[in-house]
DNA sequence: GTTGAAATACAGACGCG
DNA sequence: CGCGTCTGTATTTCAAC
C-alpha cells in the first residue's frame, strides 16, 4: 500500500503537471517552503509512482500532425485472436497516437493524429482497412479542442483517519 | 515560418517525448555529440514553439482516477448559444480531461476521468446532465489502454530541397 | 523543515571546421 | 553556420542538524 498524500503533495502534483520545467526552488516559492523538502517530495512521489514519467508537449500543428480524429472500431469477432491480432497491428501505426479497449457500441477507440484529411483517407485505405480483423469503422474529426490534455484532477484518496499533528 | 528540422532535432523531439528529464549529456550520449549543440538545439526548438511546455504523467489509479470513459455527447441544437454555454460548463468540471468539438455524429467527445462507476455516475446525474444545453449522452468505458498517450510520431515536414552539406 | 557543501547541469562566451 | 571546449552561475542532491 502507497503513503497518503498531504495538501503539499497534492500541490506539488497539480504544479508538476501543468510545468515540469520548474525548479524545485520555484516551486517552493509558489508554498511557501524551501527548495529542499521539495525535493524530499517529489522524489517520494516519483519512487512512490505516483509520478511515472516526464514528457515533453509538442505542437502538432509544426510537426504536420494537425488533423486528429477518434476512429471508433468494431471487429468482426470477438475472438482472442481478432483481440490480439487487432492491438499488435495498432501498436506499429504511428499515426495511432492512443488505443483504447472500450465496452459498449464499439470495441476500440483510437486517437488518431495526422496531417490532413488526405492523409487521413491514406491511413485508412493502407493501413487500418488492411488489418483482417476490422469489421466497421465510424470516423469522427476534431474541430477545435476546448481543454488540454493530460492533467489528471487530484483530489486527497479517502481519508479515514486525518493526521491532527501534520505541521503542514 | 519556422526552421526547418534536421534528423538531430527529430532525435531530440522522440527523445523528449518520451523522457523529458533525461540531461543534455545523457542526450548527447545518446546521440553521438556533446552537451552544447544539444543544450542549444532545445532552447531553439522551444523558442519556435515546437515544443510547447513539459508536464508530469501521474498513475491514474493512485490519485483515484482508475475510471476512464468516453462521453459522447450532441446538444440539443447548434445555436451558438449551446456551444458556448457547453463549452464554459466543461471547462469547470474537473472529470473531464479533454473536450474536442467534433464533426459527424457527435458534437463533443469528452475523456473523462473518475474513481469508479459509482464516481461516473453521479458525475453524469449531478454535473453533466446540469448542463442545460445536452441533448442526449452515450458512454464508453475504457477496459484497457492499449497505446500509451501524448507521443507524436516526427517527420520531417515536407524537406523540398534537401541540404547537401549538413554535417550531421 | 532547515542549513550548508559537493556534484552536476545549465547557459553563455570563444575559436574551429 | 553548426560543433566542441571552456567558464561562471544556478540547481540539484545529499549529508547532518
Amino acid at each position: 500500500m502507497y503513503q497518503m498524500l498531504d495538501h503539499t503533495d497534492i500541490s506539488i502534483l497539480k504544479i508538476l503537471q501543468e510545468n515540469a520545467r520548474l525548479t524545485n526552488q520555484e516551486i517552493a516559492e509558489k508554498l511557501h517552503k524551501t527548495a529542499s523538502p521539495i525535493h524530499r517530495r517529489i522524489k517520494r512521489l516519483e519512487d512512490d509512482g505516483f509520478i511515472k514519467r516526464y514528457v515533453a508537449v509538442l505542437d502538432p500543428q509544426k510537426i504536420d500532425r494537425g488533423l486528429m480524429a477518434f476512429t471508433h472500431v468494431q471487429l468482426k469477432d470477438h475472438s482472442k485472436d481478432s483481440l490480439s491480432l487487432f492491438e499488435q497491428a495498432i501498436i506499429r501505426l504511428p499515426e495511432v497516437l492512443e488505443c483504447y479497449h472500450m465496452t459498449g457500441m464499439y470495441d476500440f477507440i483510437l486517437k488518431v493524429a495526422v496531417k490532413d484529411l488526405a492523409a487521413y483517407h491514406e491511413f485508412l485505405m493502407h493501413e487500418l482497412f488492411g488489418i483482417m480483423a476490422i469489421g466497421s469503422v465510424q470516423t469522427t474529426l476534431v474541430m477545435k479542442q476546448s481543454k488540454h490534455e493530460g492533467a489528471f484532477p487530484i483530489t486527497i484518496p479517502q481519508q479515514p483517519f486525518p493526521s491532527a499533528h501534520k505541521t503542514d
